[in-house]
DNA sequence: CTGTTAAATTAACAATGTTATATTAACGTC
DNA sequence: GACGTTAATATAACATTGTTAATTTAACAG
């Protein structure tokens, strides 16, 4: 029974409730094993009324991502907010990578597959704006400790330190995801994997007398 | 025109053709957007007779992995044969850098690709055989640095440093191979970043004195 | 009541992995 | 040398996918 014409907010709302059913199935069982006719069956219309909602399957998928790009910067938020730079950066890298465990499904599409890259234009999210760039927040907390003198004086681009960094936790973090059920590796616990990864990478960054400044707790 | 038998060397050699068109395909294209009938076309047969030799699509491309990894560990046993401990893991990260960046495709269906895990009986590698096995050969090098005492004393587990050396170097590897194409990062070169990931690691996990004693060239 | 139109559904299409059926041609036996 | 047997391949067909065209439905305006 369609209504000639549908109020703006039920319009949003069947469209939420085809990301939210659409997210529940890629991430139990995979983005390529589900289809756009199971998507429709789940919230209860056929399959061409998504075309309503989204152009394609990509176009659908490109904007779950959006959304999780969104929610993982803004779970960081709080952590910019701490004083001790070093200890800041170790929480946010903690932070990530309990996002990715989380979320293995959201990181898997977020990190590891490439995508057709989308304009800036049509972008959801304002690159370089550190309430929602996840990766503008890490550029900006490791330019803080920088210029505060924390690193090696040998390292002289800011940028080389985040991306190491970065490079650091999504290695441990991409591992788990994709050779988590293999039997060909004995895994160590991966909290344990994280933890000495970023304690490994900050010693090896930081200046010699920067390193005892920060005990915190986990 | 179908002979009735035909000898194992030919029935080896069209499997080989399958195997190098797949290969070819896949890695100038990407796995899925390959059909069967593609790669049948490229040898000049029909879509079926690909299934003379292989179950389905899936196996081929296992069946491709498996080449791969032994690529990998034949590549790297020559780096085994060093002297200096330290210098051995160095070069073994290098290596498996080089491998990943000049074989994008393979690296993507090998580490980043979550597979459907094959039973041990009908794998083409020998599990734990340093001469087939890269894995393998991390772990045995690092048990070798252990040993030698070169890390700090905290660390107790070698295979725990092994699989951390490992994730430093596939951060690197697989967000160059994920994002390179991605306008929202200004990368710095990638050969800048994998140095600075096995720099830092290693620095970290070191103890102190251990750092000096190898200064070989790159 | 009637025409218009948004919205949704059904039917259809092209492409894919895969399987069932048919066809071809080499070999062994008489 | 003719003939069934059988390996090897090709052709045709199937089920499923993403997507689009055609059709139906129902709310509003006059």
């Amino acid at each position: 029974m369609p209504p000639k014409t549908k109020t703006p907010e039920q319009r949003a709302q069947t469209r939420n409730s085809i990301l939210d059913a659409a997210r529940n199935l890629f991430v139990a069982r995979g983005v390529e094993a589900v289809t756009m006719r199971e998507i429709a069956k789940q919230i209860g219309c056929s399959a061409t009324a998504l075309y309503m909602h989204f152009a394609d399957k990509e176009t659908l998928l490109q904007e779950l991502c959006s959304i999780d790009f969104l929610a993982l910067a803004t779970g960081m938020k709080a952590i910019m907010a701490l004083d001790d730079p070093i200890s800041r950066l170790n929480q946010l890298a903690l932070g990530y990578a309990e996002f990715a465990l989380t979320h293995p499904s959201h990181y898997r599409l977020m990190f590891m597959t490439p995508h057709i890259p989308c304009e800036p234009d049509e972008r959801q999210i304002a690159q370089g704006n550190p309430e929602q760039d996840a990766y503008a927040q890490l550029t900006l907390m490791v330019k803080l400790a920088f210029n505060a003198g924390c690193f090696r004086e040998e390292l002289t681009e800011s940028d080389l330190i985040a991306q190491t960094l970065w490079a650091g936790m999504h290695g441990v973090c991409a591992l788990e995801i994709a050779k988590r059920d293999d039997a060909w590796i004995e895994w160590q616990p991966v909290k344990t994997r994280v933890a000495l990864m970023q304690e490994a990478l900050m010693r090896g960054l930081l200046k010699e007398n920067s390193k005892e400044n920060s005990k915190e707790k986990n």
